[in-house]
DNA sequence: TATAGATGTTTTTTT
DNA sequence: AACATCTATA
């Protein structure tokens, strides 16, 4: 057998790990040594020499990305494709083993998804329900309790309710689990720890897929919570092996409750746990990778790694201090353009990383104006759009009449004549009877002198419109299907009465939905068993979709450094590294935190392979909010004789120089930066708020004492910096 | 009950 | 700035 094609692209130590005996394996992988080949090669060194079967495999990961790279490269490298290969994520993973177990679960057959803002709004009526505090307990706050918990593998009963504190909060995680249960929803956590408690429960069903899954392979296992812990080890039988591949120093999802000390813990409960490095380093030239090590030498407790490099020293790293964000984002705009035009980069080649998706906004505007294509990543995703999700809810109650959850968010919309009274009404039903909103709905619209007239009408059409859907839509297509919903609930009607601009961006995006439900429906033959419907809206749960379809143009890359982790590109711009920003306020005060922020600049730092170049901004306006920034500390931690600074200051040229075209006489010059004192002949002090072009042609916009703010042609102003 | 306008809240990252 | 939620008014 010719395994040359596995094994010749791959070093000595990628080559040890690849091949390495039966039994559980640890490889510490640092940024860029090619930890996914490693992972993905084994999974077809596993059955194409060690005779396993595909079917014998069970693979892992976090986010889809990552997820779909590999089944794309171990179905390549098996030469195979279908989906008998259990790839996925844990959510997407868990979710597969629920469908395909939704008795021993204990769900309903046709179970729906939660997403993230559906929690915090079912949590939210919850509390109402309940008559809690929203001022002492706010909503999110909440929300992210009962996920810690779910993530911590505790339910409500486990918690201790004497405490009138986390009693408090126990009461509404049992609520919301009583609500979430009679209207058959799960959320993301809840796949995790429903899918860990149905094996436990069932060892018949534990007993088949330990047998089945031989072969365990967990990639980014720094990320792993407790409760992918508990799920990995229940899965992993004794007679399984176990192949995971991980980076403490890349670990970023603490917030949600990821433990880097799985890693250790993973040594100690897998005995004879080979534990392997990969050290070298084949992405980033030396200065890029040396900067990078010297930031993350400063966080403690590192399982401790040398990541080194053959390569190039490469160039130094760009920094350059902008006075506010457009100004920044000016710059990173011209220099990718620059080297686009004179180098014959790719766009796609080069990536705009940042740590929050607001920050996309101004790289969006100065990147349209210049009409260079671009791609965002992330930020609010297409099945997350309001519109998109009041259809989706119209299909869920198509699906499942008890969902409450969807009722509420489209029973008046459009406005149909349901006020607050009706549904509350409504709500008081349900809850004395212990029914759904909907099985209320039917019994107040049937019972004579249940509402008001007007109400009791408006309810009825209601039940009847859902019910006329159903029926004339139930055997349809589901592209076909949703476009009678949409069509037929008054959903395109309602926008298209609006003439704006977004109304109109509304439509479209319901339109690319009926398009998206065609494609899914033809691409989705493989999970045949499951109602096309059901189908669909648990992809649009779990894989809310990226910021913009299609477009495969070359495109300039947008994305937060979460979303980069994975990726490499030629060119990085690490843009916004200001003290508040980046680290965020929110983290600076702990030590732990502040280390996960220093962990994600070095995700951001070991995406690039040539080129960095790090911005920040002396001034930027965040919610509305003019503020002025420091530099982030992560930059004053790189070795400064690798960074180099391209102009931190704006300079100014005086008129006699410009005017004659010969050498700028010194004289004449003046730096100013943002926040400085200056004095004026005529307007008295001021300080400096902005700057706009440079050379004699730069302006300067001053807010003085007495006479207010001004813009001045800086070249004729004749400030003093005081 | 519907709507416009006022008021208050964001505080980051994602399945 | 952008958005959700509340309030006053028709």
């Amino acid at each position: 057998m010719d395994v040359s094609d596995l094994i010749d692209p791959l070093n000595p130590a990628q080559r040890e790990a690849v091949t390495a005996p039966q039994g559980h394996a640890l490889v510490l992988a640092g940024a860029g040594s090619g930890k996914t080949r490693v992972l993905t090669h084994r999974a077809a060194w596993l059955v194409r020499v060690e005779g396993a079967t595909p079917w014998n495999l069970l693979a892992v990961t976090f986010t889809n990305k990552a997820a779909a790279e590999m089944r794309a490269r171990i179905e390549s490298l098996l030469g195979i494709n279908g989906s008998g290969l259990w790839v996925g994520t844990f959510h997407g993973l868990s979710h597969r083993l629920l469908r395909l177990h939704w008795q021993e679960a204990g769900l309903p057959q046709g179970f729906q998804i939660l997403d993230s803002e559906d929690q915090r709004r079912l949590v939210k009526r919850v509390m109402r329900d309940l008559e809690v505090d929203e001022n002492r307990w706010p909503v999110r706050q909440l929300q992210g309790f009962i996920n810690a918990r779910k993530d911590a593998g505790e339910r409500a009963e486990d918690l201790d309710s004497a405490d009138p504190y986390s009693g408090e909060m126990a009461r509404v995680y049992a609520a919301y689990e009583q609500a979430c249960r009679s209207a058959g929803v799960v959320d993301f956590a809840e796949l995790m720890l429903r899918t860990v408690e149905m094996l436990q429960n069932h060892l018949e069903l534990l007993g088949h897929y330990r047998r089945r899954f031989r072969h365990v392979l967990v990639d980014e296992f720094q990320d792993t919570n407790g409760i992918q812990y508990e799920w990995l080890k229940l899965l992993a039988g004794p007679e399984s092996d176990v192949f995971i591949v991980g980076d403490d120093d890349q670990s970023i999802y603490g917030w949600r409750g990821a433990r880097v000390e799985n890693l250790e813990r993973f040594r100690k409960d897998y005995s004879h746990t080979r534990v392997l490095r990969l050290e070298q380093n084949y992405r980033s030239t030396r200065t890029i990778l040396d900067a990078a090590n010297t930031l993350i030498a400063r966080n403690s407790d590192r399982l401790g790694k040398k990541l080194w490099t053959e390569g190039e020293a490469g160039e130094p790293i760009a920094l350059y201090a902008a006075f506010n964000e457009q100004d920044e984002a000016r710059f990173v705009v011209e220099r990718l353009m620059a080297m686009v035009e004179e180098q014959g980069l790719a766009r796609s080649d080069v990536a705009i990383l940042y740590r929050s998706n607001a920050q996309s906004r101004t790289f969006e505007e100065a990147l349209m104006a210049r009409r260079i294509p671009y791609r965002v990543y992330g930020g609010l995703r297409f099945f997350e759009r309001a519109e998109i999700k009041d259809a989706l809810a119209y299909l869920r109650l198509l699906a499942n009449r008890d969902d409450s959850a969807a009722l509420e968010r489209i029973i008046n919309t459009p406005t149909r004549g349901i006020g607050n009274r009706t549904v509350e009404t409504l709500r008081l039903t349900a809850r004395d009877q212990g029914v759904s909103l909907w099985a209320a709905a039917r019994e107040l619209v049937s019972r004579p002198g249940g509402l008001p007239a007007r109400a009791g009408n408006a309810l009825r059409a209601f039940v009847e419109l859902i019910d006329g859907l159903d029926r004339e839509t139930a055997d349809a297509a589901l592209a076909d299907r949703i476009e009678t919903v949409i069509t037929r609930t008054g959903l395109r009607g309602h926008l298209g009465k609006d003439g704006s601009d977004r109304a109109q961006d509304k439509l479209e995006n319901l339109d690319e939905l009926i398009t998206a439900a065609g494609n899914f429906e033809q691409d989705n033959t493989a999970e045949a068993e499951m109602d096309p419907l059901t189908a669909f809206l648990a992809h649009a749960a779990l894989e809310a979709g990226e910021g913009q379809a299609g477009a495969w143009e070359d495109c300039v890359q947008l994305m937060t450094l979460h979303s980069a982790k994975g990726l490499e590109f030629p060119v990085v711009f690490l843009a916004g590294l200001e003290e508040g920003l980046f680290p965020h306020r929110m983290s600076v005060e702990e030590p732990g935190r502040l280390e996960e922020e220093r962990r994600l600049a070095y995700v951001g730092i070991t995406r690039a392979r040539q080129r960095l170049l790090i911005t920040y901004a002396e001034r930027r306006r965040l919610h509305g909010r003019d503020d002025f920034a420091i530099a982030s500390r992560f930059i004053r931690e790189l070795p400064p004789a690798l960074v180099d600074e391209v102009r931190a200051r704006f300079s100014v040229t005086g008129p006699d120089a410009a005017g004659s075209g010969l050498g700028e006489s010194p004289a004449t010059q003046a730096e100013f930066g943002l926040g400085e004192r200056v004095q004026h002949s005529r307007f008295g002090e001021g300080v400096v708020l902005d700057c706009e072009g440079n050379g004699p042609n730069a302006r300067i916009q001053v807010n003085f004492n007495d006479a207010g703010t001004k813009w001045l042609v800086a070249a004729y102003a004749n400030l003093e910096r005081i």
